[in-house]
DNA sequence: CTTGAACCTATAGTTGCTACAGGGTTTATG
DNA sequence: CATAAACCCTGTAGCAACTATAGGTTCAAG
């Protein structure tokens, strides 16, 4: 490993991995990321493993994994010579919550889908949107609140 | 009429429509049901009316209704004699909404199953899991995170 | 009248960032 | 060398949409 270190800053660290600053630092307030070597300044300077560890992350996150799965992950691609039993176990988890929203996402469309469909532009005392939204009888799925709606981190409108 | 009606209190509210009496109560910190009625000790009461409204706003929600757009749409089925249009129009946008974030999680799906697929159960340094979080050339996908998130990862050079 | 479940308010926590405010540092240029 | 622009710092507050806790009060049954 060559001991070339480019020292960049955070700006162009979290360029590199396609975030912000304001992340990274979070990052390393929540221990995703290590504590940064610091200027006389009291400046955070990165090498390339920073990069690479970032990437990782975002990644991780873009795929959906929580900060607590990845910080799993990150655990376990420190040490590279345990068995990948847990890694597995992790992102087989991850695709079944995965899967199980996509059914939901999927039920929800088809019944969004329809109330536009049926919306014929009348009067909000006849519009089947308000209507299905109103009546307990067509509800998609029936009320099994043990853990709440999987709805929750979506853009808002 | 003020005997006849049931008058139940927040927990029985709150179970008939699927949530939890803090949600109510935050409902109505926010504005989304009226500020209900209190007996002399200051307890809430409600009625039907109440029962049916938190049911709509329930389903609203559980179809992925930002609660901003659940505001809306409750207040245009308080005036059943307007145009439904702008329903027509809430919907058809969280529809749109909707489709993206499936397509999305469709393309997360496919790689998640790849990935779990490809892990042979050896050790960390060859998974394929930890490798494609690793590396950016392996994902196959350019998971495009349409307008949502802006400047995703650009081209690593 | 006593118990205990249900209720009250207020506040803080959750997740994963993002956005200030009000400074200090580094670097490029004149 | 001086200055200006760009960058960086900490700390705090905010976002959605609730959830949880603490510490106290009320209600309804027995």
């Amino acid at each position: 490993m060559s001991e070339h270190n480019a020292a960049i800053g955070i700006g162009e660290l979290a360029r590199r991995a396609g975030c912000k600053p304001e992340t990274v630092r979070y990052y390393e307030r929540v221990g995703l990321v290590d504590e940064a070597v610091r200027t006389e300044g009291g400046q955070r300077r990165y090498g390339e493993a920073a990069v690479r560890r970032l990437i990782f992350i975002r990644h991780a996150r873009d795929f959906g994994f929580s900060v607590e799965a990845v910080r799993e992950l990150l655990s376990m691609s420190d040490r590279p010579d345990m068995s990948c039993q847990e890694v597995d176990t992790i992102a087989t988890h991850h695709l079944e919550e995965v899967e199980s929203r996509l059914q939901r996402l999927e039920a929800l469309r088809d019944e969004l889908r329809r109330m536009v469909g049926q919306c014929a532009g009348g009067k909000v005392e006849s519009c089947r949107i308000i209507e299905v939204l109103s009546d307990h009888q067509l509800c998609i799925s029936e009320h099994d609140h043990g853990g709440a709606s999987d709805l929750k981190h979506g853009p808002h409108s």
